[in-house]
DNA sequence: CCTTGAGTTGAACCTCGCTTCAACTTGCAG
DNA sequence: CTGCAAGTTGAAGCGAGGTTCAACTCAAGG
């Protein structure tokens, strides 16, 4: 097995630091097997694993949510394929949900805040069907919040 | 002027716990008004930045980044609409990168996660041209570190 | 006036996602 | 076999993004 990789050349391959690589083992994202010397080496799907986590990080997932993810898949062997799929369908109704946000943010940007008037009194004129202009008594945001304890 | 809100309503209407709000009053993200009593009223308008501020927190977009945006808007008069078609561009190209990024996670959930192996032992022939099944010696990931001090 | 709920401040504390440090061991090149 | 970079651990520290607390003030109804 000449493919295993130590813990500095996924650290390079990955651009993920050593320490953050024991961190992510710590949580169970990821795993290592073990030279005689105690040593950590890594299957090379492990790249694929760390690739995975630093995407799913870069748009807003946290690492629990995706330890969660991670953790459903084949621990053992046979992957009980109905289940991935429920979990895939889970993730990509999460997914579809982040690209309605970020397009909404950026139809903002572009429709009142890259028209420079973030202050809505001359954009709600020009935007009359805009969900976010209603601000009005009614219904409201309803966001989670990314580092609330109950949220 | 019956528009102003207090804290209490605006994170009513926002779902963000007023601690927040002052949170980001301090980051300079909102601003408020006092009245003779040194309690804060929120223009109704502030609403609108906040539900942008959310928005774009959730898609893994920091507060840092979030109050530069901001801090590029109409603090005098004139907004210079030039100047805000620059930072929409630049946002622009950020938010297109996340898409990107959710895209490419969903496939990898559909094409090789979604399967059960997430071990690339099988999935990289199926997928013989992705671009993160290139786990042999080459190029390496580009994505940066959102906690990181220099990433 | 009095009460009471909502608001004010600063400081302390919390979780997440790591990094740094100290003290020590492995593994490989020479 | 030596030397030294690279690895190991646990504990402490850090920055972001807030929450909680204590002590106090404001605002509106009765």
């Amino acid at each position: 097995m000449q493919e295993a990789l130590t813990i500095g050349q996924l650290a390079a391959r990955s651009g993920v630091a050593p320490s953050a690589l024991r961190y992510y083992e710590r949580l169970g994202l990821i795993r290592a097997d073990r030279t005689g010397g105690n040593q950590r080496r890594y299957h090379r799907s492990e790249l694929r694993r760390v690739a995975f986590i630093r995407i799913a990080q870069q748009v807003g997932v946290s690492l629990d949510e995706i330890r969660s993810a991670l953790d459903s898949l084949p621990a053992s062997r046979t992957p009980t394929a109905e289940d991935w799929a429920q979990l895939s369908t889970a993730w990509r109704e999460g997914l579809t949900e982040k690209i309605r946000l970020i397009t909404r943010l950026r139809d903002d940007l572009d429709g009142c805040i890259g028209c420079g008037c973030l202050s809505l009194r001359r954009c709600s004129l020009y935007n009359p069907g805009d969900q976010l202009a209603n601000e009005g008594p009614g219904p409201r945001l309803t966001v989670p919040h990314p580092h609330r304890p109950s949220g």
